[in-house]
DNA sequence: CGTGCAGTTGAGCAAATTCAACGCTTGTGG
DNA sequence: CCACAAGCGTTGAATTTGCTCAACTGCACG
């Protein structure tokens, strides 16, 4: 709705980057104001493309992103992946209905993820009506996530890609804007198409003047109105 | 794994048909044993293809479908459709992270639908603990569906198809196979593909030996293991 | 100053969509 | 019980979209 002039603002790649985007990044939650939950577990920090957990492994542990961001995904056996979910500070994933994984994650850049026992989570849950009030919030958060998520496919290849750079500038917390280099086969892999789609969506998008890039990961939104309208 | 001889069962559409499918049935819950989750709330009977909720309406209930089917889906401004998830007997929807409902829900046919105040369920969790263990496997299955759901598209349209068809067989009760009868539109909107498309792929299974068809709606997968192979 | 990886761009190809016509079912009224 | 209309599904042909294959560019790192 509100638009604001191009060029006004600056922000990294999948930045918040103006106008509305930029106020509705508190949804996010600051991440550990007074959340009873991040007492919880413990912190440990993973290297750039360091894995949580794998396909298969023993589910023991739930996982929020402290700094940093994540992805969990399923690679087939031709050696496709398809990524299900980015994840974003104060983002609380890795739930399963069995005991072991049925998705890989990762974290994408250098990380701090908060490790939480399931069982720990589900017992503090138990006994505090704050921490259940927060998971009850985060799970729902995840279905919300997978459910957009879903909706993004059976739309055009550049309204997708459309939709996925506002959908990342609005999640990412201001603080981390600096930090997220997304390559093209992630968002390729998100969306379920091929890097080179990927890379035509993107030139035609500075062609239209809606975003900028410098450097090829450092995508900036110019004019978030234009990207909006493409996907309609 | 499994297989077994071709001809030998017959079942509905996107009945559970031979071998493994069967047997995995148990997994979506007898649906009713003992859940202490099945004494709150009401149940509601509804007519075929009315409105359990809408897209925008205050969420108040959530839903566990007792008997029939039901299905959630956006609606684009352009008149298309994203069909999110569809739901067996047992399964439980209608979560919501804010206080409005971002899909909208139908019953695909005549259906019995336990409505649950979200107020209700989440003290009653905080109360017993069985209802709050069987509300977190509800979440986790949630999740888990859509999850899976997501990781159909990027592969082609025949073995999405071949997909949905397995994935019903496996999480359609027993009790309900007669009942079931899903237009090529709903599974066209699931998939994120045209009618024509599901069309031609239904035929092409035909044509294999993979199912049968009687009257329109009623697939009867006659030889699991083929489809099984287009998905490989 | 190369070498290698990531991204871009172009040309041809394959897959799915679009458009259009036809056929089968089902339900309704004669 | 048959005739007919309406809706759903099927099939074919042309078109569009995205993919494959391949060459090239630019940047990072040794």
């Amino acid at each position: 709705m509100a638009t604001q002039s191009p060029g006004s603002f600056e922000s990294d790649v999948l930045a918040r980057s103006v106008g509305h985007t930029s106020i509705r990044i508190p949804q996010t939650q600051p991440s550990g104001a007074a959340d009873r939950i991040d007492q919880i577990g413990t912190v440990v920090a993973f290297p750039k493309n360091s894995q949580l957990y794998g396909e298969g492994d023993t589910s023991t542990y739930l996982y929020k992103i402290v700094s940093g961001f994540g992805r969990s995904f399923r690679t087939t056996t031709e050696g496709g992946r398809q990524i299900v979910c980015f994840y974003v500070p104060g983002d609380l994933f890795g739930f399963e209905v069995g005991d072991s994984h049925t998705l890989s994650a990762e974290v994408m850049t250098d990380s701090k993820v908060r490790m939480i026992r399931r069982n720990s989570l589900v017992s503090a849950a138990a006994q505090d009506e704050d921490v259940a009030h927060q998971l009850w919030l985060c799970v729902n958060r995840e279905i919300r996530r997978t459910q957009e998520h879903i909706l993004q496919f059976g739309r055009p290849a550049r309204t997708r890609v459309a939709s996925l750079l506002l959908e990342m500038a609005r999640r990412i917390p201001a603080v981390e804007v600096e930090v997220l280099s997304i390559s093209r086969q992630d968002i390729a892999d998100y969306l379920g198409l091929r890097i080179e789609t990927v890379s035509r969506a993107v030139s035609r998008f500075v062609k239209l003047g809606a975003i900028t890039l410098s450097g090829n990961r450092k995508i900036t939104i110019r004019n978030p109105s234009v990207l909006a309208q493409l996907i309609s």
